[in-house]
DNA sequence: CTCCGCTCGGGAACCGGTTTCCATCCATGT
DNA sequence: ACATGGATGGAAACCGGTTCCCGAGCGGAG
């Protein structure tokens, strides 16, 4: 059992070079481009690269000081219609800056968040970027400041994409949209279809972007001099299941309302579901509206009034800005705007609109 | 401008050492756990990696031979439901096994999927999936066949995953599932409900996965000695869009049909919203069926039956196989079944099924 | 009281590259 | 014919780790 070069054919650079009767140094600078070499000595290298089929090892030459940069995600779930479109967005603007793209789900478990930092802080990537929300707590943002303190002491860089803020001084980049701002303009214009009882289909309660879109939804109410009923929020996961039960409990209890407003996209979905299977007719009996335009909003029947969220531009922005640092730029926070998108599932609420 | 330790935080374990008051070779052995180390030493080691916040460089481990493990995996485009599922599964195995992912989009560009190739060869990574359908041309095989080569030689190993088989002898693995056998039952459980002019919404003509599923609506037709009318095929691509245009243009025709097989869910969503916009009912006027089995194929209204595919554990599997693999292992080549689940945009042809 | 062996930790070689420094070689200028 | 200098390419140092090899101390057995 050699450890010659035959082995199972990963040869070195010193392997080449004698193929070639030169040098190691002349093999790196024949492979380097830029250091003159004879036109002679070039051809014969070549010759035995293409021979060999010889590639560099990229974390040899990281060591030595050419690092491929890297990048890393971390999201949830990639099938979630939302992270999908996000992590697209940073994957491409990646790829379109030169950097290879790490990805990790966590499946929402902290643990496995950290340890993948870490990991991220061995590769030396050149930015960390977590997409999708969170729940704000104190213990949220004291890990999360470890972390953007630990990636800054190593060279690194972490972003937050639709993720609550952290306390000013952090060295983190956070790119959101404006949640409460979309959920304003969508309840205002369900409110102006004449509903006056809108069930809310939100998030958990301490995610912030639940919490956004519910401010957006009161102070809808509230600028119209409206007080929603408590009984019209309830809350529940950002899934399709989560919408679909809310909804089939709601009208289980006989709750009365003339339209719903899901936190999500998803959530509608389910709901709409919910709805159909009681056999009630949306946008005729209720209305309808969810957030996030998913692709798939416009193929809902009837299709989805929602609010566009740009994920995509937002995962490029990140890494955009990411990696458009240097050390003496300030942190950014910069907040998307979104607008709402009027399809079929909402109209006036009619006269059959009272239900018991 | 020193290079100092303090310069912008990333410590060497020299530096560790040094402020131990111990050679690296002692931090390298408190690290790696097993060697024996007295507690006094241990301790005044791991006070000094806490206080300097110290991470080993993963590269510099890895060209020392303690490599972190990693999976490249490449997709065309992550928005995809059915991909971003074959991702998931993929992605979770592969951490699951303790192994990083790296992941590309090629946005269907060849070029960019060769060159993504190389850079994982260079990576060392344990092993490459290619997830998604392709064009099964010469050149496909030629050029698949030669990343296949160059991996293997390189101690790596190539995945197909959903991808068309190579030839025999390829250093590959190939995890498909039955596009063939999935399409016969689905296609004969609408014969079955007396539907006889079947409209097909493939996809490109030269896409295996089209192909396959083409051959099964076929087969299904002959299985019961009819001969289905060449003007019901219809091509275009895996999109909602296309589904929504080529289900418009065979309205527009006039086109004679009662039902419609679409070869995925996303173009049966497309021509839902097309039969949905023509005033048209969905089963009641016509039947639809999809393929894939999409998380939204329950919300769509009516709920869609279609072919479950097990996108998720394709990718799980996938992993699995390529990195249970001594060299001894002989290639492997596995058909992952299916099965159609019935929902309700699928009726028995009625009175009213004669359209125009 | 030796001698032996075991525990612990330092020095140096090595992993696979890049780059600095230096020795040649050859072609010119005078 | 001889000094000069640019073009080439080799040897060696270095990047940041790991691990082999070995010597120094220490405790227990004879």
């Amino acid at each position: 059992m050699t450890r010659k070069s035959e082995d199972v054919g990963r040869s070195t650079i010193r392997d080449v070079a004698a193929r070639a009767g030169v040098s190691a140094s002349t093999v790196s600078r024949v492979l380097g481009g830029v250091y003159p070499v004879s036109a002679a000595t070039r051809t014969r290298v070549m010759r035995a690269v293409r021979e060999m089929d010889y590639v560099a090892d990229a974390r040899a030459k990281a060591v030595a000081g050419v690092a491929t940069p890297t990048l890393a995600f971390v999201l949830e779930d990639i099938t979630g219609p939302s992270f999908a479109l996000m992590a697209h967005g940073v994957e491409r603007e990646a790829t379109r800056l030169g950097h290879l793209c790490l990805v990790c789900s966590t499946e929402g478990d902290v643990r496995h968040e950290l340890e993948f930092v870490e990991m991220m802080r061995a590769q030396r990537a050149a930015a960390v970027i977590l997409v999708g929300g969170a729940a704000d707590t104190a213990e949220y943002r004291d890990r999360t400041r470890r972390m953007a303190d630990s990636l800054a002491s190593a060279g690194s860089r972490l972003v937050l994409c639709g993720r609550p803020t952290l306390g000013p001084g952090a060295p983190v980049t956070v790119i959101e949209y404006d949640n409460e701002g979309g959920a304003y303009a969508l309840v205002a214009h369900v409110l102006a279809q004449g509903h006056r009882r809108v069930l809310f289909l939100g998030g958990k309660p301490d995610h912030t972007t639940a919490q956004g879109r519910e401010r957006g939804y009161l102070a809808a109410h509230r600028a119209r001099g409206l007080e929603p009923d408590p009984a019209l929020l309830r809350h529940g996961d950002f899934t399709r299941d989560a919408g679909h039960r809310l909804m089939r409990g709601a009208l289980k209890e006989g709750l009365d309302f003339t339209a719903v407003v899901a936190a999500t996209d998803m959530v509608a979905a389910g709901a709409l579901t919910a709805l159909h299977e009681a056999g009630l007719s949306v946008p005729d009996d209720v209305s309808l509206a969810g957030y996030d335009d998913i692709p798939f909003a416009r193929d809902l029947h009837p299709a989805l009034t929602t609010v566009h969220v740009p994920y995509e531009e937002l995962g490029r922005l990140a890494v955009r800005t990411a990696l458009g640092r240097t050390s003496e730029t300030p942190d950014e926070h910069l907040l998307l705007g979104t607008h709402v998108v009027v399809r079929d599932s909402v109209a006036a609420v009619g006269e059959s609109g009272a239900r018991a």
